[in-house]
This record gives C-alpha cells, structure tokens and sequence, in this order.
DNA sequence: GTCGACTCGGGTAATTCGGGTC
DNA sequence: AATGTCCGAATTACCCGAGTCG
C-alpha cells in the first residue's frame, strides 16, 4: 500500500503541464515505477526527493486524493510502524510547539497532512492534543506562559496555511457560522472548526472569540446559516451563558443546526441547553456535518 | 503555495525587456529558481521584494492567478496608483470587511500591496484604520459586535496570508519577540508588528496576547531578542501594569531596544515607562526597525 | 465484464534559453 | 555600464486517438 502519485498529480502539485512531468520522468530526473499497462507512478519518497533536490516548493495541494484515509475502515498503513510513526510525529510536533519553532511545525503538520490525510485527525492529534498539554504543562508549572501563547500562534498560523490546501468552496455550499461566546478567548478550538467544516464543502465563516450570544444572533438572522457551531472552552458567569444561550434558541430560526462543543460545557451544564449535536473533537464535528452535507470523500471531482 | 512567474511575466509586468530580467535574475537582484529544463521562474515573493527594494511599480497587470481569488474582477496590479484610487480602495475595504467577505478584502489587500508594495502602509492605511472605523461603527450601534470579530478574523487571515508573500527570513538576522500584555485581547497590532518587522528582515516571532509581563520577561531571558515590541491597546489596571513594566525593564538586558505602542498608552501613563521608542503605527515602527538593522537596497550597481 | 475517467505516446505550437550584437 | 533586439536550439504547453485503470 506505498502511496504514488500519477502525473497529473505531481503536475497539479507542481504546477506544470502533465507532459512536462512526463518527460521529466523519462530523463529519469524523477524515478518511477510503471504498472502493467505502461502507466508511470511516482512514489511519494521519491517525489519528496525530488522536491529537495531541485529547491521546488509546492505550488498546489499535495495529494488530495489520499484523504480516503480519514475512514476508520481503511487499513492504511498497516504495514511499517506507521502507528508508531505517528506518536512519533505527535511528540515531536508537541516538542517544536514548546520550542516556538513554527518552521518545523508547518513542516511536520505538512508531512502529517500528505500521509493521513485527515484534516480533522490532525486537528485533534496534533494539534488540539498537544495544546492541551501545552496547558497542563503551563498549570503545572512545567511550561511558561509566553510558550503557551506562542504555541497558540504558531498553530493559528499552521491553521490559516492548511486551508489553502483545500480546494475552494462552491457558493452553492450551505453556510456554516461560529465563534466562541463572551469571555472564552479561546480561538483555537473555532479556527479548527471552520478549517475542518470547509475541508467537508462548507462554506465556514469563523467569526472569533468573545462574541456575545445576542450578536450571534443578529448574525445568525442576517447571515442565515443552515449551521451554527459554538466552541465554549470556558465561561464566566453559568447562569448568565444559560439565560442569553435559551434567549438566542428562541430567537433563531428552527431549522438551524446547532453544534456544540468545548470543555467549558460540563455534563451538568449540557443538560440544560437545546441543541442539534455535541462534539468533543473535530472528527465528530466532521462527521456530523457530512452526515448533514454528504459529499463523500469524492476525489477532486475536477471542479476548477 | 509557491506561485512563480516566467522571465516574461515579469518582464511586462515591469514594461522592461526580457533579456533585463535574465540579467537581474542571472546577477542575482531577482532570486530564481529553475525548472529541470533551465527555465527561470521566479517565485511570487521574491519579486515582490525586489519590487520593493528597488522601489519600482507594476506598469502592467500581473497575470497571477491569485488562487482562491474567486471573484474574476481587476487582476493585480491593474490600474494607478493615484490617491484617490488609494482612498476607493481603503473605503472598499472597509466596506467588504463590515460585510464579512475575505476574498473580496484579500483580493484588495494583494491589489494595494502590488500597487504600492509597502507593508508598513498596508497595515496602517487599510487595516488598522478600517478597523478603527469599525470599532466606532460599533461603538455607535451602527455596526454589530460579530461584524467587528469576524472583520477581526478576516484581517488575521490576511496578515497571515501576507506573511507567506515575505521572503523567508535568514537565520542570522536579529531576532525580536512582541506581544500584547495581560488584559489586552487585541491581537491585531501584534501581528501587524510582526508581519512588518518581518517585511524588514527581522526575525519576528509574536507570542500573541495577554501574556503577562513577567512572562515576557522569562521569554527574553530565554530567547535573548534584539528587539521587543509590545501593543498596549486596554489596560485592566494601570498600576499594577506600571509595577509590572517597571520590574520588567530591571530584569531584562539593557541592550534590549523596547518598543511600545497602541492606544493604551496614554500621554500620561508613558512618561512613567521606560522604553527605547514609541510608534503611533506600522510605518513609524518600520522606519524605526530598519535604522536598526538597515538592509537597504543593496542593488549592486543600480543606484538610480 | 462494462464503463467512465484517466494516462499513454506522439505531434505541434508557443516560450524560453544562451549568446552575440547594437 | 546597462538596456533592447535578434537568433538557432532546447524546453515547455497543449492537443488527440488509442489503450489502461479502478
């Protein structure tokens, strides 16, 4: 099961015509493997060689292709310790958040990104994880605060670079809207949101933290969302997040989807809110919202 | 995520002939890359920054396909730079920004840059003001409060995305760290500051917001910054700020320039602070940064 | 085994290269 | 010293019928 790219592939990741990967492939400037047919396949190592030594960067998205991955039936990977791998990836990606190495973070999500796929496992298992220990490290004082914060950064940033990755949004696409409530400044957990809504054919407007329920209500009325997500990671006055959430339920329209989510919703509080689904990570929230919007893992459909 | 653009491009880009932009690229005024052929094709950034350094402008239009730029209006680069051109375009943005519509704001944010390749204006001219004028919209009850966050989140994209179009920083050049201080949630200015420190050769790492000074100063200790910069826009307690700020500057190293700014700084609290200087805004702060560590244009020999 | 989408191979048009000269 | 123009050779992009992949 080694990953191989066709042409089109490197030629779209690169940028170039088909024909010129071609015969690039035939000077034997880029190894490939041919199949029975006489089709030329490029394995991944030897493309990522090639990349080094000619100083090319990526101009498209890598393989999009390989995002089947992203089912918890595929066998990918059985084979090499690629279990093992990926802790590996996870401890060193937690290792550079702490270093404030944004460089080598950009780098191992890529990598991450090109062998799995997933955008919401690596939001959870990358990046959302090792936040979190980021936090507890911080709580107990293992950790300074400014690594925290620049931690925060580096993966905001990491964020804003991955949805470049994915292919645009068509318009016809149903809006999905979310911020984080009053006095949670939290924006990660948000951005992960709209990153991984996009990544399923939403069209995700993150509006950021701290806004009140009453103003996502206006939004909401005026914007017309079929969803609205809510990260809540901490909240400063119960009672009062229960009165304005119940007040912003009554207010907007019945048919809007309302996800929850977060670790300022404790199981004692949940209860006392009417909403569509709750998630505890991005896998749930993605496939909640292709349960609602099912494109399938359809492989770029050649939409541009 | 690399676009790059033929000597020809660049050449009517610039209404020179094709022959002067091999000569540039061959001298090694215009960094270049290679194609397996022999081709040359320069990468969006570095031609950015040599506009830049040599203080030249786009003549004509520069074909780039922009991705993501969904709306097929004026390609980059089209039209003068005229003041008032410069004022319609702030005023749309403005406009796009209360509307919530990034590609339309990125879209304008790559025209001005393109047209007058300053960052440091870029940010004050279009992005702080416009947000300013947001913030009073808002104030005034003729902007909602998620029109305000989401044109915060819009920006923050952008700055993000400005900051791939920045040559890669070597690793010898200084460093500096900034950020907001405890209480402040404003995130725009540090980054902002970040984006042009970058756009002057500065190592630039922001750690974000609310990051308490004696934090700051653990992170200075440990990362020994040539530079600090640090955006005041609210301040919770202003004399538990002064004590903080005035044990900070004792601990850290003198030679450390410190470099304060934003609107939490009134003209009465600064005379109680020691810094090295103190910007209103982007330009200030640029100029100030490049008589630091000036990188100049070192054009070899085209001194016009 | 059928079938749509993709790739092959080869040919052609359009660019770009390097160098020389104005 | 720098730019613009011209050239044959090489490289790249685009096109299309036949065969392959999944």
């Amino acid at each position: 099961m080694e990953e191989q790219l066709t042409t089109r592939q490197v030629a779209e990741a690169l940028s170039v015509s088909e024909s010129s990967v071609k015969r690039w492939c035939d000077r034997g400037v880029i190894p490939t493997v041919r199949t029975v047919g006489g089709h030329r396949r490029i394995p991944l190592p030897q493309f990522l060689e090639f990349l080094q030594e000619t100083d090319r960067k990526l101009v498209a998205p890598l393989p999009t292709s390989l995002k089947t991955s992203s089912m918890p039936t595929a066998p990918l990977g059985a084979g090499k310790a690629s279990a093992e791998a990926q802790l590996d990836l996870q401890r060193e990606f937690g290792q550079s958040l702490r270093d404030g190495d944004l460089a080598t973070c950009r780098e191992l999500a890529l990598r991450w990104y090109a062998q799995h796929g997933g955008l919401a496992q690596l939001a959870d298992e990358l990046i959302a994880s090792n936040m979190e220990l980021l936090g507890h490290q911080w709580e107990q004082g293992e950790a300074q605060v400014y690594q925290e914060r620049r931690g925060c950064e580096i993966c905001s940033t990491i964020i804003h670079e991955l949805n470049r990755l994915i292919p645009e949004v068509p318009a016809s696409s149903p809006l999905a809207l979310g911020c984080t409530p009053s006095g949670d400044p939290y924006c990660l957990a948000s951005q992960l949101a709209e990153l991984v809504l996009r990544e399923s054919h939403w069209r995700a407007e993150n509006m950021g933290t701290n806004v009140p329920l009453s103003s996502v209500t206006a939004a909401v009325l005026e914007k017309r969302p079929r969803l609205l997500w809510l990260s809540v990671s901490h909240i400063e006055n119960q009672s009062a997040f229960v009165d304005s959430y119940q007040e912003m339920m009554r207010t907007i329209p019945e048919h809007v989807v309302v996800v929850i989510g977060g670790r300022g919703l404790t199981d004692e509080l949940r209860p006392r809110l009417k909403y569509t689904a709750h998630c505890d990570n991005m896998v749930q929230l993605t496939s909640f919202a292709r349960a609602l919007h099912g494109r399938r893992p359809e492989i770029t459909a050649s939409d541009n």
